[in-house]
RNA sequence: GCCCGCGUGGUGGAAUGGUAGACACAGGGGACUUAAAAUCCCCAGGCCGAUGAGGCCGUGCCGGUUCGAGUCCGGCCGCGGGUACCA
C-alpha cells in the first residue's frame, strides 16, 4: 500500500500545476474573472505562521473559484520600504537595500512549498525602481490635480539627536536612542488632500455591502462628520475676534471659558512678550504626537487675561483660558467650555476654579452637577434651565438643531458640517521611502520632476552611524538642475510614507511590468479586487488611503470609475498567537524561551535543560523578541504544507485569533493520513461487496452542500468539521464499491481548495479526468438533501423535556395533537390545558403551562 | 482618554431567536500486539443520584425583552485591535 509521502507528493503536484501554467493569469473575455488579493507581507525575514493562514484563506477562495469556472487573479508581492530596514542597518550594519531583497528571497523560498496558487510571474516588491518610479508618476499626476499640498505639521522631535521619530520610537514621552523627553515641533510637509473628500468616502460606505460592519462603522467614526455651530466671541479688548465651533450650541448658557489650543495664532502671538506664557506652552509642547499621548496627558491651563463677551449677554464676559487638550487640527482650534455637560470639561474648571453652570437636568432626577457631567444621549429628553430659544423639555439633538437656527435667524453663528478627517501628511524624514520627486529652486521654488527623468533613485553610497536622513547629508544627490530654469537647485530629500506604497498596489498588479501605473485594459478586465483579505489592524488607515487613491487615481485617468470603490468584498482575519514561555534571569529580567526548549506536563511547563519551572503567558501575539514565533518551516518539513494548510485553517473562526499547537499540527497530519489511507483502500477494491449506497449519498450531497456554504462565507472550520464528519461516515460505509469511489472522489475535491496537493494524489489514484485543479467543483442534489421525517424536541416551558420524530411535511395541526398527548406532557399537565402552545415547523415544539 | 471587536467544557471551538457543547485536541477505558508504535471501538460540561432512571445548575458579571436568549437591549468587568510617522 502506498503511504502518505508529503515531501513526494507536494512537490510532484507542484511540478505537474507549473508545467501546466495553471495559475498564470491571462485576460479571457470568455469566462468570468475573479480577482483575490491578500494584503502583501512586509519584508521581515521570516514567513510567520500567520501569514500560511492568511494566504492560505486567500488560497481556498482562489481555488475554489476556479472550480466554480472564474478567470482567477491571485497575485503576490512585498511591502518592502519601511523603517525595520534602516533600523537593521543602524543596528548591524549593511545596506537596507541589500536587508530588504535578502528577505524578501527568503521569504519567496518559504512560500513556495506551500503551493499557493499564486501567479509569481507578477511579483515586485515596492521598493523596485519600476514600482516606486510609477509612484512617483502617480504623485506629479495628483500635484498637477491638485490633490497635494504642503503644509506644517507637527512632529516627534528629539533634541538629542536632533533628528524627527515615529510614534513608535517614542517610549513614554522620551526618545527610543537618545532617553530625551521629546516635543512637538512644526516641519512643512507634503499633503494629500483626502478630506475632500470626507463626505464622498463617508457615503460610499453605504454601498461596501461585503465589508464587515464593524470596519465601515469604525471608517464612519474616524471620518467623523458634524454638525455644529460656528460663531465668534469679541474680545474686550478689541483685538480679532475668537471663533470656535461647537457641537453642543445647546448649551452655551453654560459656557464657563473660551479654550484655544497651545498651536493657536493668539497662544502664538502671545508668547513672543510673556517668558512665563512661554513656559507654558513649552510644557504643553512636551511628549508625543499621537492622539492618545494628548488625550491622556495631565490638562493643564494657562489664564491668557483676554476676556470676551458672551454672544447672548454682552454683559456676560468669559475668560480665554489655553489648555493642552484642545486640538488646532480639529475645527478652528478654539471652544468654549460647558463643564456642566462635558466630563473633561469639568475636570478642567474644578482644578483651575472656574464656574459650573448646569443648563439641563435629568427629567427624574433634577439636580446640580458636582463631580460627575450630566451627559445623557443626544435623544434623550431633559429639563432645559432657562433656553433661549425658548425650550422647557426637550431632547439634546432638538435643542442643538433649535439652537443653530436661532444664532442663523440672530447672525452671530452659522451652521456647518465638520469632519474630524484630517488630510494626510505623506512626508517622511527617511532614507527607505519612495522620494517625492520635486526640485527646490531658488528662482522656480517647488517644481515637479519632468516625467522622463522618472524614476528618481535612491542613491545606494548611504551610512547609518548617524542619526536623521542621510539624504539629507549626501554629497551629491541632492545637488541637481531645476527642471524649469536649469539653474541649480536641491531635491527635497523627503521621501514619502509607505502607506502610499500599499495604496495602488493592487491596481500595479493588473499590469506589472507597464510603463505607465496601469494600463487601461488591464484594469478595466482585472480590476475590482472581488475578495480582499487582510488583518483588522488596517481597518482604518490602509482601507481608508486605498480608498481615496482609488478615487485619485481615477480622476487622473489610471483607473477607471467603478474603481471609486476599488475592493468589493472585504473579510479581515485573525491573528495567530501562541504561549509566551518565560523565565526570570539573574538580573531580575525575563528570559523567553523558545517552545521547542520547553516540556509540557500536567498543564505545567517546565525547561528541558534544568527543569525548572516556566511562566506560561498564554495567547499571546507572536513576536521575534518574545522568542515565541512558530516557524512554518518547521512545520512542513515535518508534516507537509497540506497539513499545514488544514490546521492553520479548521478549529477556529477565520476572523478570529487562533491560538497555535503542535498537537494540532500533528492531530491534523494524522487526519489527513487516513484520509490518504482510506483513499488508497477504496481505489484497491475494485470489485468489493454491495451494499446500500443511498445513505452514503445522501451524506455526501449534505457534505457538498454544507462544504460549499461554508467556503462561500468564510466558515473554513465549519466546512472542515463537515469533512471530518464526512470522513467518518465514509470510513465506515458498507455501500458499494462504485458509491465510496464517487464519495472519495468528492472528498477530495471538497478538501480541494484547503489540501490541493493530498486532493490531486487521491484524484490521480482513483482515476479522475485531469487535474483536480481543473475540476468543476461538485454540486449537490437537493433532491438528497430533503429528509423525510425530523426530530422535534418539545419544550416545557421552555425547557426540552421529550423529543418526537414526525414526517418532515405533517401539517401543524397533527403536530400539536401528537404532542398533547406525549406523556412528558400530560405527566406535567395534569388535564388541564396548556396556556400556549408554540410549533414552529420541522424545528421546535413548545408548551407553556 | 476615545473608536471598534471579543468573552461558551480541561483546550480550540459549533449553534438562521428554537434540543447549548457539532467537529477536533488533550484525557480515560477497551480491542489488536510478546511488547510498543500505528490503527480501530467506546466514554466524557458541572453537581445530586447508584455508573441507572431522572433532576438541578451552566455560554464573563448584573438586569431587561421574549412562549423561548450563547444569540436581541441596557449597565458593568476582563482581554484584544486602532488612535493618523509600526506595517
Amino acid at each position: 500500500m502506498s503511504r502518505y509521502t508529503t515531501a513526494e507528493i507536494e512537490s510532484k503536484w507542484q511540478e505537474a500545476w507549473a508545467r501546466a501554467g495553471t495559475f498564470t493569469a491571462v485576460r479571457d473575455e470568455s469566462k468570468p474573472k475573479y480577482y483575490v488579493l491578500e494584503m502583501f507581507p512586509y519584508p521581515s525575514g521570516k514567513l510567520h505562521i500567520g501569514h500560511v493562514r492568511n494566504y492560505t484563506m486567500g488560497d481556498v477562495v482562489a481555488r475554489y473559484k476556479m472550480a466554480t469556472g472564474h478567470n482567477v487573479l491571485h497575485p503576490m508581492g512585498f511591502d518592502a520600504f519601511g523603517m525595520p530596514a534602516e533600523n537593521a542597518a543602524m543596528a548591524i550594519g549593511g545596506h537596507p537595500k541589500d536587508w530588504t531583497y535578502s528577505n524578501i528571497d527568503t521569504m519567496v523560498e518559504q512560500m513556495k512549498p506551500l503551493g499557493l496558487s499564486l501567479d509569481w510571474s507578477r511579483m515586485f516588491a515596492t521598493c523596485d525602481p519600476e514600482y516606486y518610479g510609477q509612484q512617483q508618476a502617480l504623485f506629479l499626476d495628483f500635484l498637477e490635480k491638485g490633490l497635494v499640498y504642503r503644509k506644517n505639521a507637527v512632529v516627534n522631535w528629539d533634541p538629542v539627536d536632533m533628528t524627527v521619530l515615529a510614534n513608535e520610537q517614542v517610549e513614554n514621552g522620551r526618545g527610543w536612542r537618545s532617553g530625551a523627553l521629546v516635543e512637538r515641533r512644526e516641519l512643512t510637509q507634503w499633503f494629500f488632500r483626502i478630506s475632500d473628500y470626507s463626505e464622498e468616502l463617508l457615503d460610499a460606505l453605504d454601498t461596501l455591502e461585503n465589508w464587515p460592519a464593524k470596519v465601515r462603522l469604525m471608517q464612519e467614526n474616524w471620518i467623523g462628520k458634524s454638525r455644529g455651530l460656528e460663531f465668534s466671541f469679541d474680545r474686550t479688548d478689541g483685538g480679532d475676534p475668537i471663533t470656535v465651533y461647537t457641537t453642543r450650541p445647546d448649551t452655551l448658557m453654560g459656557a464657563s471659558f473660551v479654550g484655544i489650543s497651545p498651536d493657536h495664532p493668539i497662544a502664538k502671538q502671545l508668547e513672543a512678550d510673556n517668558p512665563e506664557l512661554a513656559g507654558f506652552l513649552a510644557e504643553c509642547r512636551k511628549g508625543g504626537t499621537t492622539e492618545e499621548a494628548i488625550e491622556t496627558a495631565e490638562k493643564l491651563g494657562y489664564d491668557t487675561g483676554i476676556r470676551v463677551k458672551h454672544p447672548l449677554d454682552p454683559n456676560w464676559e468669559l475668560p480665554v483660558w489655553i489648555a493642552n487638550f484642545i486640538l488646532m487640527d480639529y475645527g478652528t482650534g478654539a471652544i468654549f467650555a460647558c463643564p456642566a455637560h462635558d466630563q473633561r470639561d469639568l475636570d478642567f474648571c474644578r482644578k483651575y476654579d472656574l464656574p459650573v453652570i448646569d443648563t439641563f437636568l435629568d427629567l427624574d432626577d433634577p439636580k446640580p452637577v458636582e463631580n460627575e457631567a450630566f451627559v445623557p444621549p443626544k435623544e434623550q429628553k431633559v429639563k432645559w434651565i432657562n433656553h433661549f430659544a425658548g425650550l422647557d423639555t426637550a431632547t439634546g439633538q432638538e435643542a442643538i438643531n433649535a439652537t443653530i437656527d436661532f444664532a442663523e435667524k440672530a447672525g452671530w453663528g452659522k451652521g456647518v458640517t465638520r469632519f474630524r478627517l484630517r488630510d494626510w501628511g505623506l512626508s517622511r524624514q527617511r532614507y527607505w521611502g519612495c522620494p517625492i520627486p520635486v526640485v527646490h529652486c531658488d528662482t522656480c521654488g517647488v517644481v515637479p520632476e519632468k516625467k522622463e527623468n522618472l524614476p528618481i533613485e535612491l542613491p545606494d553610497d548611504v551610512t547609518f552611524d548617524k542619526p536623521g536622513n542621510p539624504l539629507d547629508r549626501h554629497p551629491t544627490w541632492r545637488d541637481c538642475a531645476c527642471p524649469k530654469c536649469g539653474a541649480p537647485a536641491k531635491r527635497e530629500t523627503d521621501t514619502m510614507d509607505t502607506f502610499v506604497d500599499s495604496s495602488w498596489y493592487f491596481a500595479r498588479f493588473t499590469a506589472p511590468r507597464a510603463t505607465t501605473p496601469t494600463v487601461a485594459e488591464d484594469a478595466d478586465y482585472w480590476m475590482n479586487v472581488d475578495q480582499y483579505i487582510g488583518g483588522i489592524e488596517h481597518a482604518i488607515l490602509h482601507l481608508l488611503y486605498s480608498r481615496f487613491f482609488a478615487r485619485a487615481m481615477h480622476i487622473c485617468g489610471h483607473l477607471p470609475e467603478k474603481s471609486r470603490e476599488p475592493f468589493d468584498a472585504l473579510f479581515t482575519q485573525g491573528m495567530v498567537t501562541h504561549a509566551i514561555y518565560q523565565t526570570t534571569g539573574g538580573n531580575g529580567r525575563p528570559v523567553y524561551h523558545y517552545p521547542e526548549e520547553v516540556d509540557l506536563r500536567d498543564g505545567k511547563a517546565f525547561l528541558k535543560e534544568t527543569g525548572a519551572q516556566v511562566t506560561v503567558i498564554p495567547s499571546a501575539k507572536m513576536s521575534k523578541s518574545k522568542n515565541n514565533v512558530v516557524d512554518p518551516v518547521d512545520i512542513i518539513s515535518s508534516y507537509g504544507a497540506d497539513t499545514a494548510r488544514w490546521f492553520v485553517l479548521s478549529d477556529s473562526p477565520p476572523e478570529r485569533d487562533v491560538e497555535w499547537t503542535a498537537a494540532g499540527a500533528e492531530a491534523a497530519y494524522k487526519h489527513l493520513s487516513r484520509v490518504h489511507r482510506i483513499a488508497t483502500e477504496i481505489a484497491a477494491d475494485e470489485d468489493g461487496p454491495q451494499g446500500s449506497d443511498e445513505a452514503l449519498l445522501r451524506e455526501m450531497h449534505k457534505t457538498i452542500r454544507d462544504v460549499t456554504l461554508g467556503v462561500e462565507s468564510f466558515g473554513f472550520n465549519a466546512s472542515i468539521a463537515k469533512l471530518y464528519a464526512f470522513t467518518n461516515t465514509l470510513a465506515k460505509s458498507k455501500s458499494g464499491s462504485a458509491a465510496r469511489r464517487e464519495a472519495a472522489k468528492t472528498l477530495a475535491q471538497l478538501m480541494s481548495p484547503m489540501t490541493p496537493h493530498l486532493s490531486e494524489e487521491i484524484w490521480a489514484m482513483l482515476g479522475g479526468d485531469g487535474l483536480i485543479v481543473n475540476a468543476p467543483w461538485p454540486v449537490a442534489d437537493d433532491a438528497m438533501l430533503v429528509d423525510s421525517t425530523v426530530t422535534l424536541p418539545i419544550q416545557i416551558n421552555g425547557k426540552r423535556r421529550a423529543e418526537i420524530s414526525v414526517p418532515a411535511d405533517m401539517p401543524k395541526e397533527e403536530v400539536e395533537k401528537l404532542v398533547l398527548t406525549h406523556e412528558a406532557v400530560t405527566s406535567r399537565l395534569d388535564g388541564a390545558q396548556p396556556r400556549k402552545l408554540i410549533v414552529v415547523p420541522g424545528r421546535i415544539v413548545n408548551v407553556v403551562l
